[in-house]
RNA sequence: GCCUCAGUGGCGAAAUGGUAGACGCAGUGGACUUAAAAUCCACCGUGGUAAAACACGUGCCGGUUCGAGUCCGGCCUGAGGCACCA
């Protein structure tokens, strides 16, 4: 029998150790390790679809699982999990394509895609993993829920605080009808409801967060329509955060570009709020970041819902209702032909005195600012466009204010006008009118005044419906009403629940309970990205205080059962300075994904993150200290002479022509899918190469951030080094260690030594391609080796083992396991490198005349200034371009380069 | 329009301002083999040469420097983000 590291016996070495690192809970991190500094690296966790996995998914998977385990194996306490985001429109789509709940078709998802990824090596601690719809994890995603709207924001401290707090300093609400105080404090809520202007999609039969709009007005998922309307809504002040969001990203080791979509985002800018006189006594307020420019304005625009409109004395109902109607795609093909109309009101610059005709025009808009602006069509190019269509006379020439600060203090003295801060953000759309999401914990008394359900009601299940279908509508019909799904389960909406004297909802088993009252349920879900606010936290205690079968306490850990996490753990894995590294924010060590979630799921977590940490639930300030964005695995696509995607693993390539069953077909460049006939599944990749083989490809393709095209036939690449690896050590006959306990030569010392060293600072900065290429060199120069000198040392095979043990584990564990080892080679030390091997006898540099390479020179490193020069000049094709040339000037930089600069 | 980022062999890609193309795929030639596969060795930017030498070469044009893929200025192309945000 053959012992050759081929696909069969990689899959038997796979299975052998998977079964090895189950049995003995290998992947198991223990919290609070003395002498290892902790460090927590996590993926952005998958969303288990139908489809399965293809060779793009693991990408990062593999690059956080090879990171962790290198860092494990240099004395780091790693904490490395996998949850599963299981709410959300595309598990309910897949649920009503195949007429099963949802959780049926979750579940198996989730199922599939674990043993998919099981099969790669992931290093995943199997105690910490979960889905967002398990009842233990949902019961949490509420108490935060809960966390936020008994919270309000603190002008002064700039912090949330608990209403209750808030309710102290105002002893007088305690006076108020419940409905009128309950309408205060949802003014103050994070969490609250508004009457007010959302996106309502009726493609999908619910309303959308801004994020969750494309630029052209479509939702991002589905492509549907979305409309303005005035719907009663969930919503989070998230805008109140918005200073310290934007200031914080200062804080955090993220890609620039995502900081600064974050920033745009936010869309922070100062200037001025200035206020003009309006006949009939009213006011208009305007924003301004150029208050400077005050004496030039001459007219001013109010956005088609402003209220100011009410007084108009010229009819503009009909220009209002056609901008009001108009889809945000239509505003969006209209941008740049100015609209308006004259609203007959007439405002009076305060500076100038000058009367301003103010315009109705939809290019302001109502939600920015305050819907209102003073144009100055000298300085401003959207101005200046309305202007020269509407006859407005433009003030070329007339003179600023030296600076803005100038304009806001001259303001501010005539009491007209105040700098100011204005932020892009919105706050957080939170309701949505679907089955599949977490239900909110909250329930209404027959006046419609809302209570939060006590801690000991929590989780609020999902109710079993007769349809879990969601109600959409005709894409384009705008009038649609909203219907949540959970609204079709009566038994479940109407509850009763204990009351005290006062008709207020307590908690069950109370003292003060005197009996109970109908309440009706909030029947709107959250969106999904609630699940996926906090999951990094889960990791910390992922299975505690959820009363789930089999839940265990964390070793170790202080109980705080009120909270949803443990905070001593909080503090010793995600605290700031926890490690040297993390720096002051805290937070996960290490984030990767990819970038399409830069404003929606960031943003919104960093919000939730910070209002735990306001009320003392996290030490960290930030969630994620470092987030790295891996690229995409790209694929070729085919399509025939009808445009038609042929299989294209069947194509083959001929002089540059692709050829399908003898037809020419041509190619194209993207993502892989279903629909485009490209995908290779990990599967499949395990199965004709081994998951070892898959894991160096992957890691070998190129820098983790770019996106690469798959390439199928060039992972025998990747295979070949394994089964070198495997000949250095392994006789193929016998299948018996074959190594020497010999010591290594100085020369192999050396070359072992410089590898050990480039690896390690290439896996460090996470370049596991430039690491992979290290390693290949080394192997190669250990099989060129072997060849003169016969067996090679056990010494030198055991580092290369070590070294490979990140990228390729399960082939490593074999060859530990072969070399005489007992334990796994997860928390072997990596190799160290010995300082003195980094030196060599002699180096070779490029010796230039003016700059072009004419020779190179072998010398001893430690050689005088001097004697490079004297040496390098000896060369003969150094000589020769030298000869007859006067040397103006030698450059030597010893051990790099010398040059001459001959005339 | 504004803001990021990126352009290097046939392909994926390497290069603290110091010998451009490491490493891998594909390709060419050779060794081994009855043969093939596998393995091992050599070559593999373009022109040029018997081989060298030599010339050119990191999107384009300039600049700084003894020396530029790398730094600076100006373009071109591509990808991504934002976009009537006052």
């Amino acid at each position: 029998m053959s012992h050759k590291y081929d696909a069969s016996l990689a899959n038997k070495i796979e299975q052998k150790w998977q079964k090895y690192w189950d049995e003995h809970g290998t992947f198991i991190s223990k919290d609070y390790v003395v002498g290892k500094e902790p460090f927590v690296v996590m993926d952005m966790f998958p969303y288990p679809s139908g489809a399965g996995l293809h060779v793009g998914h693991p990408l990062g998977y593999i690059a956080t699982d090879v990171t962790a385990r290198f860092w494990r194996m240099n004395n780091k306490n790693v904490l490395h999990a996998l949850g599963y985001d299981a709410f959300g429109l595309p598990a309910e789509q897949y649920a009503i394509k195949t007429g099963q709940h949802p959780r049926k078709t979750t579940e198996e998802n989730i199922q599939n895609m674990r043993k998919q990824l099981k099969m790669l090596g992931l290093a995943h601690d199997p105690t910490r993993t979960f889905a967002t719809i398990d009842p233990g994890y949902v019961k949490w995603t509420q108490w935060i829920f809960k966390q936020i709207y008994n919270s309000y924001f603190d002008e002064e401290l700039q912090k949330a605080r608990p209403i209750s707090e808030l309710l102290e300093k105002h002893p007088e609400w305690k006076e108020l009808p419940k409905k009128e105080l309950a309408d205060i404090l949802n003014e103050f809520r994070l969490a609250y409801i508004s009457y007010s202007p959302v996106n309502w999609c009726p493609g999908l039969g619910t309303v959308l967060a801004n994020e969750e709009v494309t630029a052209e007005g479509k939702s991002e998922r589905g492509n549907f329509p979305v409309f303005k309307r005035n719907l009663k809504q969930w919503s989070m002040r998230i805008t109140k955060f918005a200073d310290r969001l934007d200031d914080d990203l200062e804080m955090i080791d993220w890609p620039e570009k995502v900081k600064m979509m974050q920033h745009n985002w936010i869309g922070k800018s100062q200037g001025a709020f200035i206020e003009f006189d309006v006949d009939g006594g009213h006011k208009l307020k305007v924003f301004t970041t150029r208050p400077d420019t005050i004496r030039g304005a001459t007219f001013a625009v109010i956005a088609p819902e402003h209220p100011l409109l009410e007084f108009a004395t010229e009819d503009v109902t009909q220009y209002v209702e056609v901008a009001k109607s108009k889809s945000a795609i239509e505003r969006q093909q209209d941008a740049g032909k100015k609209t308006g109309e004259f609203t007959g009101l007439f405002a009076v610059n305060p500076i100038t005195k000058r009367k301003l005709p103010i315009y109705v025009a939809d290019y302001v808009l109502m939600g920015y600012g305050t819907g209102a602006i003073m144009a100055v069509p000298a300085d401003d190019k959207r101005d200046e466009e309305f202007a020269t269509i509407y006859n407005i006379p433009i003030e070329w020439d007339y003179q600023k204010y030296s600076t803005v600060e100038d304009a806001i203090s001259e303001l501010e003295k005539i009491g007209c006008g105040e700098g100011t801060t204005t932020f892009r953000l919105r706050d957080w759309l939170f309701s949505r009118q679907r089955y599949w999401g977490e239900p909110f914990p909250i329930v209404y008394d027959e006046d419609g005044v809302a209570f939060v359900l006590d801690d000991s009601m929590l989780p609020v299940a999902l109710p079993e419906v007769p349809d879990f279908a969601p109600k959409s509508f005709d894409p384009t019909d705008a009038d649609s009403e909203p219907e949540p799904p959970l609204g079709r389960n009566d038994a479940w909406k109407v509850v009763e629940l204990p009351v005290d004297k006062n008709g207020t909802l307590i908690a069950e088993g109370s003292q003060e309970a005197v009996g109970q009252k109908t309440f009706t349920r909030e029947t709107n879900t959250m969106p999904n990205w609630a699940g996926s606010c906090w999951y990094y936290l889960r990791y910390l205690n992922a299975s505690w205080g959820d009363e789930m079968p089999g839940c265990v306490a964390p070793e170790n850990a202080e109980h705080q059962p009120n909270a949803v996490v443990d905070k001593s753990l909080e503090e010793y894995w995600l605290g700031p300075e926890h490690n040297s590294t993390v720096g002051a924010s805290g937070g996960v060590d290490l984030y990767v994904g990819g970038v399409e979630h830069a404003v929606l799921h960031l943003l919104y977590a960093r919000f939730w993150h910070k209002v735990l940490r306001d009320l003392g639930y996290v030490s960290s300030l930030e969630p994620f200290h470092k987030l790295f964005n891996q690229g995409y695995v790209q694929a070729f696509a085919y399509t025939d002479s009808r445009g038609v995607y042929v299989p294209a693993n069947d194509v083959t390539e001929q002089d540059g022509k692709f050829f399908y069953k003898g037809q020419e077909v041509s190619q194209e460049y993207g993502k892989m899918g279903k629909s485009l006939l490209n995908v290779v599944t990990p599967d499949d990749m395990a199965k004709q190469f081994g998951a070892d083989t898959f894991r160096i490809y992957e890691m070998s393709m190129g820098p983790l951030d770019l996106s690469r095209p798959w390439e199928t036939r060039a992972v025998i690449g990747a295979q070949r080094y394994l089964q070198r690896v495997w000949r250095l050590m392994i006789d193929e006959e016998s299948g018996e260690l074959n190594v020497s306990d010999k010591s290594a030569d100085e020369e192999t010392k050396r070359f072992l030594n410089k590898s050990i060293a480039a690896v390690k600072a290439e896996m460090s900065s996470m370049r596991p391609n430039t690491a992979i290429s290290k390693l290949i060199e080394l192997v190669n120069f250990l099989t060129q080796w072997k060849q003169k000198n016969g067996m090679v040392p056990a010494e030198v095979a055991e580092v290369v083992v070590k070294m490979t043990a990140p990228l390729a584990p399960h082939i490593s564990e074999e060859l530990w396991s072969k070399l005489g080892h007992t334990d796994s080679i997860i928390c072997v030390d990596f190799p160290s490198v010995d300082e003195a091997y980094l030196v060599d006898d002699v180096i070779s540099i490029g010796v230039q005349v003016n700059g072009k390479v004419r020779d190179t020179l072998t010398i001893s490193p430690s050689a005088t200034q001097e004697q490079f020069e004297q040496e390098a000049k000896k060369l003969p094709n150094v000589a020769v371009h030298l000869e007859g040339k006067q040397i103006l000037k030698s450059i030597v930089v010893p051990g790099r380069i010398v040059n001459f600069v001959v005339k």
